[in-house]
DNA sequence: GCTTTCTTTTAACAAATGGTAAAAAAGTAC
DNA sequence: GTACTTTTTTACCATTTGTTAAAAGAAAGC
């Protein structure tokens, strides 16, 4: 039996429930596991589901003329969907693709719609996660305005230094704005100033 | 007497409220008129309204090492407040200023708490609103990774005609990460394209 | 209206990043 | 283990954007 330890903690974070509004939850969760590149959510499809990832990365990417425009790579431990697509019913252009092996806790979004509807203390939850999500994105916009590339790959690394050991490089140069040679002269630049 | 219309519109969008939801609302708002240049959120106080631009545009920035940084142009007739302050309730780094003269709709960050807390119909306002910036956020990141200067211009251009007849370039120029100096390169260079 | 201040533009050079191509390294499949 | 595929690095040149400084233009104060 699973005990989401994960999710109470991170819920937590937010708004305190009490046990009938945390029990309200757990019949809706089911568990799905991803092996590495399977995807979560396809180019073109509606995303009917949120995810938490329990193990492993996911991406966020869509096809920008050929090339994988990576937005996001999904922490441990974080909320994950194609939220455009999720919230308007209409077909996905992102994509969300497993970059490592992954256990995924999932919510179907008629029961989370339902939850929010029946528990507004679940409402507030998904209001303030949104409000923490959109600070994050400002933050990261911050970043593209005051911040060379190479300012951006260090506090990454800083901020998430798991993430180094489990994604690929071309992933993170897309997600910090620049070309993966562009990433490769940074690192070697780095490397040798350092030394 | 106010009667709101913009407000009730913009809310409409993302949830029908009966007319017992939407009157509670109307003794929470509060009308303030800012003069150009003046400050709607100062550096370092806490942000304790959130506030709707009925007249005029306010930006938000932050003083990064003595440059003003631009990270946002409210639009007519949306909702504007420093967010990391109002939901943390801490001193505020950014600095939400009057670029032209405004007519504001504020309310107070206890009302609204309380009005969410009531009704889990403006729970839900707020949730899906939420949501919204949230997604037009990630659209702009994406924008950062994927586009040059002169297409975030352009298409800036095309999104908030209204803007550039209200707003100083320099402060454009901020929001799309260039220099004022760069923008005004661009601009020169676009004007020759199309003649 | 004149002066002062702030904003925008221009220019020349510097630095950062992109594009193309190819080599090297690492990972995967059989 | 070998062949094959994918990822990362390297190199060279092109393009974009930044930096500094100054001039031109526009707005604000008196």
């Amino acid at each position: 039996m699973e005990t989401y330890t994960e999710v109470r903690k991170f819920v937590s974070r937010f708004v305190i429930l009490n046990e009938e509004e945390w029990n309200a939850v757990l019949p809706l969760i089911k568990t799905r596991y991803l092996k590495k590149n399977d995807y979560f959510v396809r180019e073109g499809e509606v995303a009917k589901y949120i995810s938490f990832t329990e193990e492993g990365y996911l991406r966020v990417l869509y096809n920008h003329d050929g090339t994988e425009i990576t937005r996001d790579i999904s922490p441990l431990h974080s909320f994950v969907t194609a939220l455009p697509s999720f919230i308007s019913h209409k077909p996905s252009f992102e994509i969300i693709q497993a970059i490592t092996d992954c256990k995924l806790f999932i919510i179907y979004r008629d029961d989370l719609e339902n939850l929010y509807n029946h528990y507004i203390n679940w409402q507030k939850v998904g209001r303030r996660i949104m409000e923490e999500m959109f600070v994050e994105t400002q933050n990261r916009i911050y970043s593209f305005i005051t911040q060379s590339a190479e300012m951006r790959y260090k506090e990454m690394m800083n901020k998430f230094p798991d993430i180094f050991l489990h994604v690929p490089l071309q992933y993170i140069a897309s997600y910090l704005g620049i070309t993966s040679q562009s990433l490769s002269r940074l690192r070697k630049s780095i490397q040798f100033s350092e030394e």
